[in-house]
DNA sequence: CATTGAGTTAACCTAAAGCTAACATGGATT
DNA sequence: AATCCATGTTAGCTTTAGGTTAACTCAATG
């Protein structure tokens, strides 16, 4: 798990707090940095690159604000998530903390159990917002959406059965590339199933049937590729 | 890096959003230009030549639709991706947005930090059309496509067939050199399969029928040879 | 001018892809 | 639980492109 080894910066002036929390997540098996304010917190986050940054509002030396917006302008903390800590009441100070790039607050006092378990999600979340290189692809006059499993083909949404989808899908992220039989079958149906040497056809039938015979090609002895 | 002053348009009518995304954005070192109405877009569109353009789709005088139908018959926008902000549940407007031109689209409400993501990766794409990193062979006036399978000769592009291509690709790995017989049955044909003693002959002639006499040396008694 | 290896051609053969319908499966729906 | 339906796979047949062969011709060499 990445998560075991997950680095995580806190940072409070309060040392009891650093102490309290720092343990308990230590003991989940992150490794733990701290500091006492915004401005050594800085200097940590960019020598460390820590996966979280847990950043007490008020500070001295340099508030959380402060530092966040800094945090938020260096480049090795593009994929770092950034949650304030705040003392409940203090509203005004998570809406400010939205303004300059955090990503959520947690409201002081907090229980240890429930400030680690919202860290495992805050990781967790991390996770699925980096693959969220969007995944759409637009090819002449069709349109995947790998997030949605569908398509549109001539300003006409429809929906392919999942393995007619994956074809197409490997097919058409190297249009004009010949994929192999084998290379197909390796992607689409996982090299431990065996299927038959007429199944991977049947398939491409189905495709060209929907998106119209030319779009693929068939290099015989080879495998097949997609053009626009 | 580029897209450190990369130009970004942002097109919403609440101004709200304009001011958290647009603070956001400049954050992430974009230069921002704001408008909030398609009108007012398509003239600062025109003007700032901008290389993503984030357009709501709701919105009054001229709504987003309207707008990217217009900018992207604009010739001076043809490098510029364009990306709808829809609420989540409008997804007739996603499917209008791909219809009149649109490269993506982004689901409201966002957080700041998965848009900044989002914009970051729409440019990263706009730049990542070159880098085809494809295995290319090209000798004078042939190009020999190991991926497509296919092959331009004297600026006309053909597939060839299986064998023939290989034969092909194995003469041009090495030009000048003589390839025994031996040798060329060995890697085109496997050396455990036996042909007949006619078989290359009949292959190198196809080549030179499509490629030209003079490119095949013939080397009696021992095999042919590839010459630009 | 005989021998040897290569070129040419067209007929032939075959492996690979196309196609169709039947069968299997698993997930929904009632 | 029983049924249904969409998807996926298979078997078996047809079709075809590609590959091979055989038979003959040609050119070079000694």
């Amino acid at each position: 798990m990445k998560d075991a080894k997950a680095k995580v910066l806190l940072v409070d002036d309060e040392p009891d707090i650093l102490e309290i929390v720092g343990y308990n997540l230590k003991n989940e098996g992150y490794q733990v940095f701290t500091a006492e304010n915004g401005e050594e917190a800085l200097k940590i986050a960019k020598k460390k690159k820590p996966d979280l940054i847990i950043l007490d509002v008020m500070m001295p030396v340099m508030d959380g604000i402060e530092a966040c917006e800094k945090m938020r302008k260096m480049p090795e903390l593009d994929d770092t998530v950034i949650t304030f800590l705040t003392a409940r009441g203090e509203d005004y100070s998570m809406i400010a903390g939205f303004d300059v790039g955090a990503d959520d607050y947690i409201t002081k006092p907090v229980k240890p159990r429930v400030l680690v378990s919202k860290v495992k999600s805050l990781l967790r979340r991390r996770e699925n917002v980096a693959p969220e290189t969007s995944n759409i692809l637009k090819l002449g006059n069709l349109v995947i959406d790998r997030d949605q499993y569908k398509i549109i083909y001539k300003k006409e949404e429809m929906i392919l059965p999942r393995k007619e989808f994956e074809l197409l899908s490997l097919l058409t992220t190297k249009p004009g590339k010949v994929f192999k039989r084998e290379e197909i079958l390796d992607v689409v149906w996982g090299n431990e199933v065996i299927v038959g040497g007429r199944t991977i056809d049947v398939h491409i039938r189905k495709l060209r049937e929907k998106l119209g015979d030319d779009s693929f090609k068939t290099v015989k002895g080879v495998g097949y590729k997609y053009v626009k």
